[in-house]
DNA sequence: TTGTTTCTGGACCGTTCAGTCCAATAATGT
DNA sequence: ACATTATTGGACTGAACGGTCCAGAAACAA
C-alpha cells in the first residue's frame, strides 16, 4: 500500500435471479483472508496468497471483494468486532477479576506470536493510511471501555488513565512476544504490574 | 522480505590504494537509510527510496552496502546503538527521576509519530525473520536493563518485572500515538501509571 | 431440452521491484 | 601527462506484483 488512492474498483451488485449460485461461503473466505493478513501483513500478503487460502480464483475475488484494499479493511473491522465481542466475554466469565483476565487475554491472544492484527496494522500503515488509523483507533478505544468498565467501582480514581494504561502495557507485551521473549516472563511481569497498578 | 534467505551479495572489499576515493560519508548514507526505513518499513522501501535519500547511485549502493537486507540489518543496529546511548543519557540527565524521563523520551521519541524503529520491525519483520528478531530482543532487554538501573534501589522488590513493566507500558503507549490518539492524553496516562507503579 | 445467468481458471497487461552490468568519468601516485 | 583504480549514472534483466478479461463450464427456471 504505497498510495492513500487505490483503484478501488467496487464489486458489482449482481442481482439475484436464476443462473449458477456461488459455491463459496463470502463470511469463511473474509475469516480465512483475515489470517492471511494476520499472519503476513499486509504489503508480504499477495493475491495468490489471498485466492489460494481463501479457495477462490481471481475473477471470483475481484467480482466479491473489488480490490485488496477493500477486502482487508472488512478484513480488518471482521477481526476488530471478533476481538471486541471475545474480550467482553472473557470480562464478563472473569467476574472476579476481569482486568487482569482482559490483561491475560490481550498478552497471550489466540494469534499466538502473531499478536494482535489491530496493531500490527497500526504499526505496519496507520501513519500513511487513514482508514486504517481510524479502524485502529476505534479498536483501541474499545478495549479502554472495556477496561473502563470493568475496573472495580469502589476505586474510581483516574479511570480512565488507569484504563489506557492496562492496554498500553498489555499492548506493549505483544511487541516482547514478538521479539522472541518467553511467553512465561512476559505473564509474570504482566501479574505483577497488575497488582500494582491496582493499588 | 519475503524469504529468509535471499541474495546477500557481499560487497567487496576494496584494496586502498591509488585511484578515485569515494565522495559521501558511508556513515551519513547510513543514517540516511535509517530514516526512510523508519519512515516506510522494510517492505515499502525501495531502492529508488534508499539511493536517493542517500544520494548514492545503485552502483555504488551495491558496492559499499551489499543488498538491501544488509543495510537494513546495518541500520538496525546502528538505531540501536544511537538509542540505548541517548537513553542513557536521558537517564543520567534527569537523576532525580530517571524513570520518568526514560518514559518520557520512548513514549515521545524523537521520531515522531514513526515511533520507535525497532519495536516497529519487530512488528513487521520478528516473527519470520531470524536476524531482526534477534537485534530487536537484544534491543528490548537494552532498555529493560537501563530501566531497572535506574529503579530506586531503596525499592528492590521484583526489579526486573518492573522493569519489564515500565518499557511494556512505553511501548504500548507508542501504538497508541500511531493510531493517532492525542500526545497529551497519553503522556498523562503515562504518568498517573508511573506514579502508581512507583509505590 | 433450451435459454439465461453466474461462476471459474488461466492467460494476459502494465508497473514496479531488487539486483546486475558496463562504458564513461574522475581522482589519485608517479 | 600518464597510467591506474574506483566511482558513477543509467540501461537492463527476470520475476513478482495488483488488476483485467474472456471463453467455457455449471447451475438454475422454464
Amino acid at each position: 500500500m504505497r498510495d492513500n488512492e487505490t483503484h478501488m474498483s467496487s464489486p458489482e451488485k449482481r442481482t439475484a435471479g436464476p443462473g449458477r449460485p456461488r459455491n463459496f461461503d463470502e463470511a469463511a473466505a473474509l475469516q480465512s483472508a483475515m489470517h492471511v493478513f494476520w499472519q503476513k501483513g499486509f504489503e508480504a500478503t499477495s493475491l495468490d496468497d489471498l485466492t489460494k487460502a481463501m479457495g477462490l480464483s481471481r475473477s471470483s475475488f475481484y467480482a466479491t471483494f473489488g480490490c485488496k484494499q477493500t477486502l482487508f479493511l472488512r478484513a480488518l473491522e471482521h477481526y476488530s468486532e471478533n476481538g471486541i465481542r471475545g474480550l467482553k466475554e472473557v470480562a464478563e466469565t472473569a467476574a472476579d477479576d476481569p482486568v487482569d483476565a482482559m490483561m491475560q487475554a490481550l498478552s497471550d491472544p489466540k494469534g499466538g506470536p502473531r499478536g494482535c492484527l489491530l496493531v500490527n496494522c497500526i504499526t505496519e500503515l496507520a501513519p500513511h493510511d487513514d482508514k486504517v488509523a481510524e479502524i485502529g483507533r476505534r479498536h483501541l478505544e474499545d478495549i479502554e471501555d472495556l477496561f473502563a468498565a470493568a475496573i472495580d467501582p469502589a476505586n474510581p480514581d483516574g479511570v480512565r488513565d488507569r484504563a489506557s494504561a492496562y492496554s498500553s502495557l498489555a499492548i506493549g507485551t505483544l511487541a516482547l512476544r514478538k521479539a522472541g521473549l518467553p511467553a512465561e516472563r512476559i505473564a509474570r511481569t504482566l501479574k505483577q504490574a497488575r497488582t500494582v497498578l491496582t493499588s
